[in-house]
DNA sequence: CTCGTGATTGACGCTTACGTAAACGTAAAG
DNA sequence: CTTTACGTTTACGTAAGCGTCAATCACGAG
């Protein structure tokens, strides 16, 4: 058997398993970490996952299909769990914020126009295949 | 002065024009020429770029916005100007534009999720700042 | 003719984001 | 003890996407 291990309490991952669900490789997660993207635990030089760290892992996944680079990204990322601090580190981070959320909508509207323009060719493809159809 | 050529008929524009409309360096357009994504005209061996070429610099930029490697770009611009073809072609076709609709519905509820997120964290951040000019 | 402007083709360099060994440690299973 | 599984660091390799010279034409103005 393959001893299937049930952890009492899985709060914490081994860097396979995270590469596992996230479906990225172990060079990748530790690439990220070089990068000051996770900061994991050691348990001697083994690292070890918590929860903030996995959804870490899940917003620079999703900023990378945002097309961000990893450095964009890990400022948007230290921004959800900056510290309170003082009122320069708030205004800097809501420029910040209003910085990305321009981004962001810039690149919906992009996505709205190909989506419309991917409909017209498709329905010229359907119009075509009807015609060759006929034709027949 | 400096000479402000108002051609009879601009349909078509060099090099520079289009550099400086999309804001993007000669290098990068001739290095999409490179790739396969632009091919415009020879006069002798001055590039002339015609409406078409225009268009799909424009869709190119999109593309990369969007995150698109060129080489996905490609295969997305061209489907814009694929001729009628034979039924496989536009089977093919239906089918890349329906994978193309997926990623691009992922990218835009990856950006939904993102923009309410930061309307999150902004929210924090102007509670903090008001804490802050109350304890003051 | 000469100069300035704008174009061309190499060709090498650089950054990002990992891939891919190589060489080694450790702990549990057989 | 040896194997197996899983982890580690170090380090070189690579593809994409341009940046950056350098050397060279072509042409209109003066």
């Amino acid at each position: 058997m393959h001893n299937v291990r049930v952890p009492a309490e899985t709060s914490t991952w081994s860097i396979a398993e995270l590469a596992a669900e996230y479906d990225v490789t172990l060079r990748t997660i530790r690439f990220y970490e070089d990068r000051g993207l996770l900061t994991p635990e050691r348990r001697g030089t083994v690292r070890i996952y918590h929860p903030r760290d996995r959804v870490r892992l899940g917003l620079i996944l999703r900023g990378k299909r945002l097309g961000f680079s990893l450095d964009e990204i890990a400022t948007i990322v230290d921004m959800y769990d900056a510290e309170p601090g003082e009122a320069g580190q708030l205004v800097y981070l809501l420029n910040q914020i209003t910085t990305r959320r321009a981004e962001l909508e810039q690149r919906r509207q992009d996505i709205d126009e190909t989506l419309s323009e991917l409909a017209e060719v498709e329905a010229r493809c359907q119009a075509d295949l009807n015609t060759l159809r006929n034709s027949r």
